[in-house]
RNA sequence: UGCGGGGUGGAGCAGCGGUAGCUCGUUGGGCUCAUAACCCAAAGGUCAAAGGUUCGAAUCCUUUCCCCGCAACCA
């Protein structure tokens, strides 16, 4: 029977384009999750956009002398096509300044509001005095009053680790002009999250599939909850939905509080974009429909503690949820990735030590670095991105193993035969063979429902290694000379479990399995591509989603039908092999960029 | 500084009380349909450091060092 999976993706923020890093961590991980259940027959949601309010966003577009509009409309443009690129299959890739959401995140304020969860307080706040706006701590500087250190910033002095509070430097200034700092009172809203302390303690109890460090940490945290803010001084953000607030420019929600409820609305944006408008229900309010969040370790407590806060403070209320059906879903698990370096330092924009999605992708395909990143991502702690690393891994694992699987047999297959060759009686080895590949998909099956994806990726790898054995050991090249029908007979098995493998493959390198899916003869898509298409809103105004028709895949997670006598198409290699002289090549771009 | 995670051959990982194992890479040999797979052999680790418990420790305890996240109005 089929399950409903919702897929959500945590939400990058535009304030720059995203580099490795960013998508390693998340964006990766959760497509394959994604692609592969939806070749489970699953009913599979998978939402995300970009994160477009706050002051990062604020402070970028100033940079560049643009509107924050304007600045928003440039990144999402250049994220969206980032992801579309990689191939990554959001049903709903959308962005935090729609009206949509909007609407939405009003509705959940008004009715956290309505239900007494949210607290209003005054508090002391830095202010800069030019714009009026809240100036987070870390964007003031000053002079440490411990150890006298001059660049100092608001929440910790980096040369004697001192926490600090921005009123306690000797001379703040603003690090985005210089100026110094307005301290005053402010008056804010809080979520009240003590108020869900039982209630969540209850529920990550019972959460014995979570892993031990995120279940503990999360219990922990809770032990001391706090309220938290979600308002700010600030003029680019979701209004507050009260009277006497909603008319107020220099108040706004706080952008964390209006992107997690993304998730949320994107689910609603969905609904609405294919012209059924409950359909978010389905995976919103169905207690079996089981909810996967995927984000980088940073993310852990606000995807266990504050958003199901948010969530369990919203049940069923509110005007979209209208009082109908269930209390909207909790996670089921929260997938988090640990941090990608690059040669051994933390990426970092503004030192250079990045490499950008979309620099990369105008040299490398897309599987190549999917490949990688699964193979040798930050799975389950931190891990080193080397060029010399991406070259080896490409051309001795992809290429050499998976890539000449594929194109040894098809080659063999199509000039000797033009087709699938028809079948001699199967010998016992045979028949273990194919036994033993179509077993993946349980074994590979079970580890990416476990979200294990390299050794899923590991597995199929080793199967496929299997079949270059059985075809060395058969060699039917050579059988071809003396024994034509034995040839066929070998050349149709290894077939059968390259089509197996391709399979299993898709999710992880979806364009390549998609063009081996068409050599070795069949037809209709394997592996959905994502594309950008252009909602129109209630109020007329427009933007872009990713968006696809990911659900009439020709493929299922079980061994294919491979017919004899089916017409092979002629093969190309699936992958590029690499020249190790990119890998000179590309540290000396990186250091041209500024990394040293 | 608190809390949590981690430090095992070049890389990625497993082992979690009985004197280190897997995959890839490296070196030498064989084979060759293929974007060279496959086969055979070899090199490479005082398991972050020190102390302790034990007949015996990567494996348990203590201390120290290093990396990372959270605490910190960062999203």
């Amino acid at each position: 029977m089929p399950e409903r999976i919702f897929v959500a993706v945590a939400w990058p923020y535009t304030n720059g384009p995203r580099h490795l890093g960013h998508v390693a961590g998340f964006g990766v991980p959760s497509d394959v999750f994604a692609r592969y259940h939806r070749l489970k027959g699953n009913d599979v949601l998978m939402v995300s956009g970009t994160d477009e309010h706050g002051t990062p966003n604020l402070i970028q577009a100033d940079a560049e002398g643009l509107t924050p509009k304007e600045a928003v409309d440039k990144y999402n443009r250049i994220i969206s096509e980032d992801l579309r690129a990689l191939g990554l299959s959001y049903d709903c890739f959308t962005r935090t300044t729609t009206r949509n959401h909007t609407t939405v995140v009003q509705d959940v304020f008004k009715t956290l509001f309505d239900k007494g969860y949210l607290i209003k307080k005054t508090a002391l706040g830095a202010f800069q005095e030019s714009t009026g706006r809240t100036l987070p701590d870390r964007y003031i500087e000053g002079t440490c009053p411990i150890c006298g250190f001059p660049s100092a910033r608001g929440d910790q002095c980096d040369n004697c680790g001192n926490q600090l509070d921005p009123e306690q430097l000797i001379n703040p200034r603003s690090r985005i002009d210089g100026t110094r700092p307005i301290f005053k009172e402010s008056e804010h809203f809080y979520l009240d999250l003590p108020a869900f302390a039982e209630p969540l303690t209850r529920w990550i109890s019972r959460q014995s599939h979570w892993r031990p460090n995120v279940r503990n940490f999360s219990l922990n945290y809770i032990a001391n909850l706090k309220p938290r803010a979600i308002t700010r001084d600030i003029d680019w953000g979701v209004p507050i939905p009260l009277p006497g607030w909603e008319d107020r420019p220099d108040k706004r929600m706080y952008v964390w509080f209006d992107a997690v409820i993304g998730y949320f609305s994107a689910a609603v944006e969905w609904a609405k974009m294919i012209d059924r408008p409950e359909a978010w229900r389905d995976f919103w309010q169905d207690p079996a429909c089981r909810h996967f969040y995927f984000m980088g370790k940073d993310n852990i407590v606000f995807h266990t503690t504050i958003w199901p806060a948010i969530l369990l403070g919203y049940g069923n209320g509110g005007k979209i949820a209208g009082g109908r059906g269930e209390p909207l879903q909790l996670p089921y698990n929260v997938v988090s990735s640990e941090f990608l370096t690059m040669e051994g330092r933390k990426f970092s924009t503004s030192r250079g030590v990045a490499v950008y999605v979309n620099d990369f992708l105008s040299r490398y395909d897309a599987d190549a670095l999917r490949f990688y990143l699964m193979l040798a991502g930050p799975e389950t702690q931190d891990t080193d991105f080397t060029w010399a690393d991406f070259v080896r891994r490409n051309n001795d694992e992809l290429v050499a193993t998976w890539g000449n699987l594929a194109h040894r047999t098809l080659v063999n297959a199509f000039r000797r035969f033009g087709e699938v060759p028809r079948p001699g009686p199967l010998t016992a080895e045979d028949t273990i063979l194919v036994e033993t590949v179509d077993h993946g998909f349980t074994s590979v099956g079970e580890h990416l429902e476990a979200a294990r994806f390299r050794a899923a990726l590991q597995e199929a790898l080793h199967l496929a290694a299997l079949v270059n054995q059985y075809l060395t050991t058969n060699e039917p090249w050579k059988l071809i000379a003396t024994d034509r029908e034995r040839a066929g007979t070998v050349l149709y098995v290894a077939l059968r479990c390259v089509d197996d493998l391709k399979l299993m493959f898709t999710p992880f390198v979806p364009f390549s399995s998609q063009k081996l899916h068409e050599y070795l003869g069949h037809d209709g898509v394997i592996a959905a591509a994502p594309e950008r298409r252009t909602v129109r809103e209630e109020d007329a105004s427009t933007h872009e989603v990713l968006t696809g028709d990911y659900r009439r895949l020709a493929g299922t997670w079980a061994p294919p039908k491979l017919e004899p006598g089916q017409k092979l198409r002629e093969p190309q290699p699936l992958f590029k092999k690499l020249d190790p002289s990119i890998v000179l090549e590309e540290l000396r771009r990186m250091e041209e960029h500024g990394g040293k």
